[in-house]
DNA sequence: GATGATTTGTACGTATGTATA
DNA sequence: ATATACATACGTACAAATCAT
């Protein structure tokens, strides 16, 4: 055995560190990114760089350009609006199904870790109630029974975890956050898919509303 | 300008090729992909044909054991019909958004695009239906006006590209799926996003029913 | 507009790890 | 169980195109 990260594979080591960069705003948006110099810092050849770039192109994190070098995606403020409506309808649609398919197991997991994040929101840890939202709603996906499904909101997700926690830096949002978690737990617990679906959609656009000024004032549209 | 093809990078070309040859079936599910031989198909060397690989895993079309080779990805009958549901929710989705913001243009363009398949289907033009059946979805995916949410849409549709092939092959199953996009259509007409959207999903479903003893034939759960 | 530097795209060689006899 | 065969993973080298001057 000789793992040093989760895949053995160089490549995949490289696309998961660039992910996380660029995930977590490292790499900005439209950042140039030379094949050559990431080979060295990550102390092997172009070869590996390479391929971990293709697959990000494939996810959409950068943008390649034959023969003129890849950057990494800049979105503009149409383009992300997208992808708020575009997760926010899909969380909508997951949380309907979920409510009619989930196990009583995975109700009571969602809802201890929901009461665990009280605590969070009041300790102020924002980190902490970033990595909670994250399980939460990964929860909700997997309580579809529908794998594909739920690899497709994760996928969409991601790619919006910049702005996430953004978002959360705002005044009483994590508060809100949280209150509005408890409104959809609620729905469900009354198996009330199409009420938990309403409810889910209000918590996406509370969340997109945060960040409106942000992204008016971060991304040129 | 120097275009050969669509892009002018050879694993690009590599990469779309493939995907055609696995999307039309040509290349079955399980089949192991020998990267020389490839390489020796193309009439290239390994590199391109490794990079078009890796692209294609990342989409999910193949999949990739480190060391030990890649072959075709081989779905179950479950994630089949997980990919099933899902694209008739996102369809669904599609139309209802499409229904309230698609132009006058956009609504009559997609009107005589259905009036003409009337032809189509009397002569039974299975290859022509297929054709006209990709324009009309796809027309209601960019009638969302929301151009993330339409790549999602085309990009889970052509993963099921081979399968709706054979679907449309069922008795009157060509005739049906007219009336049922004639109903979609009405609906719209009406402004109704939620009847359209229904209608939508019913369209979708009797579609994945029609391939059920296909599924239950052709692939192992 | 031409030339040089930099960087990408492709080819090829070697080593490591997996499967098989 | 050991060894052989083979395909992949990574590195290096060269060619071609872009860009900077």
């Amino acid at each position: 055995m000789s793992e040093a990260g989760d895949g053995t594979l160089l490549s995949d080591r490289i696309r998961n560190a660039l992910t996380d960069e660029i995930a977590s705003g490292v790499l900005a948006a439209g950042t140039s990114l030379d094949e050559q110099h990431l080979a060295d810092r990550f102390g092997a050849s172009r070869t590996p760089v390479r391929e971990a770039l293709r697959q990000l192109a494939v996810s959409g994190l950068v943008e390649m350009r034959p023969r003129r070098g890849v950057l990494v995606t800049r979105l503009t403020s149409a383009r992300m609006m997208d992808m708020f409506e575009t997760i926010a309808e899909v969380e909508t649609l997951c949380v309907r199904l979920a409510t009619y398919r989930m196990t009583p197991l995975e109700r009571c997991r969602l809802s201890d870790l929901h009461e665990a994040s009280k605590a969070l929101v009041a300790a102020r840890d924002l980190d902490g109630y970033e990595s909670f939202n994250r399980d939460f709603h990964g929860s909700l996906y997997a309580a579809t029974h529908n794998g594909f499904m739920a690899e497709q909101a994760l996928a969409i997700r991601s790619r919006l975890d910049v702005f996430r926690r953004t978002q959360l830096r705002h005044e009483g949002r994590m508060a809100a956050s949280h209150e509005e978690h408890g409104q959809v737990l609620a729905a469900i617990a009354e198996g009330d898919g199409e009420l938990a679906a309403r409810r889910m959609r209000a918590h996406m656009l509370n969340a997109a509303s945060a960040l409106g000024r942000y992204i008016a004032d971060t991304v040129e549209g």
